[in-house]
DNA sequence: CGGTAATCGGGTAATTTGGGCC
DNA sequence: CCTGTCCAAATTACCCGATTAC
């Protein structure tokens, strides 16, 4: 795989979501295709996810001192 | 591609946990309803548990780098 | 242009969920 | 109170070959 740090941070690939959830990267590709997760597609076909919309969706496992638990 | 996962949390599957305590992944369940353990939801609403969390409930009794308990 | 890793698509087992009962 | 097992339904994991990404 090569490392080009020169991308934008901003989307993750099928294999970075997957290690997030600790699932099956086609599992990703499901939930895109349930709607429950926004994919952008590449010319050629693949998905790429934004960064942002995983995070939020893990559980705002984040250090934000946000009231978002109810 | 900037495989950027060094904010990877490591997330255990019921299975693995039970197999861990030596009980049924529906006990696991159980301990996540009644709140003594963390768990993650997927977006399908399987769950997934914090290694870390598993580890400190296990008593330290996982393969670390540490001499007995004296 | 050539090469390796990842993702695509569909299909089939294995796992997980939830409630109820012992 | 806690755990293990039964049931049915849903979700997820791994199989293949072909295409895309870099």
């Amino acid at each position: 795989m090569t490392a080009r740090t020169d991308e934008v941070e901003s989307l993750l690939t099928p294999a970075e979501v997957a290690a997030l959830f600790r699932v099956d990267p086609k599992t990703v590709t499901r939930w895109a295709k349930a709607g429950k997760l926004s994919s952008i597609r590449t010319l050629g076909g693949h998905r790429r996810y934004r960064e942002a919309e995983v995070r939020e969706l893990l559980g705002g496992a984040v250090p934000q001192p946000r009231a978002t638990e109810d």
